[in-house]
DNA sequence: AATGAATGAGCATTCATTCAT
DNA sequence: GATGAATGAATGCTCATTCAT
């Protein structure tokens, strides 16, 4: 049996792909960066990935699986709508506070590489519960009559830019906790019904 | 005379740089293709700007002193802190909402470009008046005491994310109408002291 | 049993090698290619075959030795030069037409691939006996006092290019036919003595 | 005004590969070498050729265009087809003993690299002036009626195969004047009627 | 002996920038 | 100033070969 392809070295090379995006931008990260940082020839990368492209899109699935598991895990402690959200509102700024480069690649991929549209709706299955949640809500007349595309598209807008915020700030906890209490409290308001 | 041409020309990159960036992305455009556009030849580029990197954040400028002229423009005619978020709001939406390609191009550039802190500050600026009125009207109680910038940088935010959605169903003139309504309602509830 | 194996690897090894390369050209072929259609791994093929240069001297020589074996059995069936060289010249050309896999490998081989010495002599020895046969003829005053060495590659030149022909036109056997005739006459009336 | 693209460059590139090609083939020649060669930054090279295919095609062409000029050009000074054709048979064997690299990089290349269908017939055209001399030919009875292409064919091989022997024996010039003679007469004996 | 992951030199091509004209 | 040819470093990816298993 000759070596086996071994998931630590993938996982190597996905952890040096994020550290490196982070560090200088996906668009300007050579491949043989990725390999040096994560100590292996650069003809091996292509044995992990067949293609820069499909490394990129790997790094943004294996992030947004990683925020999706987290973000599920507790969702349903909670009977009411505004606990629902108010969770992954919650953990999803304190992931991002304390994973700032994690945060910055997937919102730098998100935002500006052309990702394939397969890896698109594989992103966003995960999330799906918080969308079935949104609708149960508004056809109980507790949160206003907007279209959950919408709302949903507002949610992650909002938590991105209150992350940056924090860390702008310099991540305190203290920071942590008074926005995330602000945003959410903007949010809800914003969209409860009177 | 001459000092028109020149002028011109230097417009005529900008104009150029616009299209062919939101075309293909600013970091999968070469300067050739920019020269080519603008019908100047590839050195000429770099007697206007004296580097790529250059030129982008000129063209960052350029678009954001755009906005800022249209924005500002009628602002004073409003004497309510709600009119002339209103005002700046529909403005901006409906700019973005027809203006697709610049709109495309600073969001990129915004988002995933490493702009020079000088050009950062200098954006910023044309602004100003309007955290200007926010910080009054929260001295008045009308709308919560949340720090300004949080509130600029949810403004910003969600006017991106607004324009984005409405362009994506098709820009249609309803559809304009509708979200302009809709974003700044649950802007202004999400803020307003009650 | 085990030797037998040994063989049988090496056989599809070769054999698979042909087929790619009369597919691709073997300029374009990769040895991993060779093994995966010879079903077996990447590093196998190089205990067969030390570097992949070995593997195409050895292709060459083994499509060389079934072209010597096909030519030289029934030739002494015939006694005159006349049927010898007409025997030969239409089993190479039948063959040809009817292998034109292995034939285009070996001219392309031939043509431009920079065989080891050892090789082209190797090749050249199951010829011999038609060289023999051409002396003896020319000594008899039957064909003309021309080089033997000259002889033998303007034969093997003229045979390369009527296979040629007749696989262009479709290799239908009337063409076959057609063919081996006009270019053996052309090739007898050249070097006979009138 | 800039520098202009020189033809002295182009030719100097064109010379470049033909003898580099000629010395180690051209499946093996890296761009880098050839620039190196003519004394060019790497990627100068592709300001005048812009891929190696199409260097490739163009170094095919420039020497067919040669061997054209140099074969039809005194062709009219004869009037017999044997003429003619013995006077196109001495000039090609001899450019070709003289010219032993260009010779053959033309070989090679057309034998072993897929040529662009365009480049294919215009590397044929000059030579239409043999065929319908060959033609005329048949129809007086002055040679067989075989298919013309086959005939050409046939010329082409011959002369291919008698400029590599006289090569090998050394291209001195009694050699060359010999297997002049020899080829031709077998050629001519070959085809003519009688 | 067989496997296939690992290696890293090598390659065609691109592109921001320079500079002779 | 304008031009566009020249430059050469940089890049993603390939592939013959090695070698740990």
């Amino acid at each position: 049996m000759a070596r086996q392809k071994v998931q630590d070295k993938e996982k190597a090379i996905l952890d040096a792909a994020i550290t490196v995006f982070a560090e200088r931008g996906f668009w300007d990260t050579p491949t043989s960066l990725i390999s040096k940082t994560a100590g292996i020839a650069d003809g091996t990368l292509f044995t992990y990935f067949k293609t820069k492209d499909d490394l990129i899109n790997e790094v943004y699935l294996e992030i947004k699986r990683e925020i999706a598991d987290l973000l599920m895990k507790g969702i349903n402690d909670y009977t009411t709508t505004h606990g629902k959200m108010r969770h992954v509102w919650n953990y999803y700024i304190a992931w991002g506070v304390r994973n700032p480069i994690k945060f910055n690649v997937i919102t730098q991929i998100g935002t500006s590489y052309p990702l394939s549209d397969e890896v698109k709706v594989q992103a966003m299955e995960p999330f799906a519960e918080i969308e079935r949640t949104a609708k149960a809500s508004i056809a109980q007349g507790e949160i206003q009559d907007y279209p959950v595309e919408y709302l949903a598209a507002l949610m992650d807008s909002q938590s991105v830019l209150t992350v940056r915020f924090i860390s702008a700030l310099g991540s305190s906890d203290a920071d942590l906790a008074k926005y995330q209490q602000i945003g959410f409290d903007i949010l809800w308001n914003g969209v409860v019904a009177r």
